[in-house]
RNA sequence: GGAGGGAUGGCCGAGUGGAUGAUGGCGACGGUCUUGAAAACCGUUGUGGCCGGAAGGUCACCGAGGGUUCGAAUCCCUCUCCCUCCGCCA
């Protein structure tokens, strides 16, 4: 959410920022139509309180019972006038509120104009492309051969987009997670949180999945919770109305959790593989920061996320979103590609974002800046540190030999109980 | 799933229709005293909205949402969450 206050005053910056995000900008106008209503309705009915107060601590005082009746009888009459002008207020709020809610985030000033995901801008490469002696195979077909990734049994037992790992597949998943816990949280600094990957609604909102992501979400109706798509959501519910020390910040938290979700909008798109399912594994980077603060702990999140890239030893790249191609909450985003050369294509393994306030007002999350001051609202960032079936595809991808079977990299080997070379699901 | 009991400020805990946010204690902060500290004593100590340059004014908030009333922490209804016991269970 922005901040009222803020669009009040700067009406034209948020017009022209919704622009470059390919969003009406008259929706400004509809906000500050509303909070302008709000705040004459609430000047009235506020005199009426105000009134209908004072004169309830006379009642009690007055001796003669006729004029006790008198301002009984006066005050029933403000009575009834406050109840219709608090309904109207409540429509007026309401729709204010809904208006608020489905306004995207701010761009920060450094992210480039651009209208789509082609002005995106390729940062910076690391590692070269590599070259086989032989053709390399895409992982849905290494997959199976070696009994790793059984597709047809997913599809048995979960319909489309399910798949199951077996054998050396699983445990390679399972070392990655636990590897990069464990670097993250020995060498990074990050706290590791396990929370539930089943929601409250509100959560939804604070997080920003909600109102705009609710095709692509899985929502149980019979007990109304809501399927988490990322452990963004309950981290950020996490510290739902609390008001931190600043001494706590920042906190940085990292998790494992599966994810879910319906990819409803992008039906009959990447449907080969794992790289896309309604199910997925990942490991989740997110910091709560002051507001100074924020921008340094994103760079610094992008590096923690790079530095599991490079130690996999595979090949990738950064790229800066462009404002047209910027998720609804974050103010900047960088993207982190891994190649893969079996499927050919760069895999986004990361994506991670400075949400700046627009979270933490949501769930209002604040910090108090020393004893005594005003809480202020903090900065919450994201960034998957990675996304495990991708990151498996450019494991499995790059590191194909002629015969089929798949080098463990290095790093993983402690993880995968020395093993040196996947060459079947019994490995 | 069944039965019962709860939810008040940073924490504990009073308060069942009308006084400066809503006793009191703890904690925290400031001060007096002291070489310093402790103790003692005194004081301060919630969040948000609206009006205002400010001083200040005003409203709301006692789990959430409705209702009754001139007036609700207090009475009524619905919901959520927590606790205890029983049942089931990884």
């Amino acid at each position: 959410m922005l901040d009222l206050a803020f669009i009040r005053e700067h009406p034209d910056a948020v017009r022209a920022a919704l622009l470059h995000r390919n969003e009406n900008p008259g929706r400004v106008d509809h906000i500050l139509a509303q909070d302008a209503r709000r705040r004459e309705l609430l000047q009235e009915v506020e005199e009426l309180r105000a009134e209908r107060n004072r004169v309830s601590k006379e009642i009690p005082q007055l001796k003669d019972q006729a004029a006790r009746e008198q301002r009984i009888a006066q005050m029933r009459q403000v009575g009834d006038r406050i109840a219709e002008l608090e309904e109207q207020l409540r429509q007026v709020e309401a729709e204010l509120e809904k208006a608020m809610l489905d306004m995207p985030n701010l761009p920060h000033p450094s992210v480039p104009v651009g209208p789509d995901e082609t002005h995106n801008i390729v940062v910076r490469e690391w590692g070269k492309l590599p070259e086989f002696n032989f053709e390399p195979v895409p992982h849905w077909e290494l997959g199976p051969e070696l009994g790793i990734i059984d597709f047809e049994r997913g599809v048995k037992i979960a319909g489309s987009r399910f798949y199951v790992l077996r054998g050396a597949g699983a445990r390679l998943q399972r070392a990655l997670i636990s590897w990069m816990l464990d670097v993250h949280t020995r060498e990074h600094g990050y706290t590791e949180v396990y929370p539930p990957f089943i929601v409250k609604e509100e959560c939804m909102w604070q997080a920003g999945q909600l109102p705009r992501l609710a095709e692509n979400i899985y929502h149980d109706v019979e007990d109304d919770v809501w399927f988490i798509g990322t452990a963004e959501i309950p981290l950020t519910g996490l510290h739902h109305d609390e008001i931190l020390d600043a001494e706590e910040l920042p906190l940085r938290y990292v998790a494992y959790t599966a994810c879910f979700r319906r990819e409803k909008m992008s039906a009959g798109r990447d449907v080969r593989g794992i790289k896309r399912g309604h199910q997925f594994d990942k490991v989740e980077m997110y910091k709560i920061t002051t507001p100074e603060d924020s921008y340094a702990e994103l760079e610094a999140m992008v590096e923690d996320a790079l530095d599991i890239c490079r130690r996999l030893g595979v090949p990738h790249r950064l790229v800066q979103i462009c404002t047209g191609d910027l998720g609804f909450h974050s103010s900047k985003t960088y993207d982190i590609e891994m190649w893969a050369p079996g499927c050919g294509e760069w895999l986004e393994v990361s994506s991670l974002s400075n949400c700046e306030a627009f979270q933490a007002r949501r769930a209002n999350i604040r910090y108090r800046p020393e004893p005594g001051a005003k809480p202020r609202f903090v900065h919450t960032l994201n960034g998957s540190g990675l996304a495990l079936p991708r990151v498996m595809i450019a494991v499995l991808e790059n590191y194909q030999q002629a015969d089929g079977s798949i080098v463990v990299p290095e790093v993983l080997r402690d993880w995968m109980g020395g093993l040196e070379v996947i060459r079947g699901a019994s490995g």
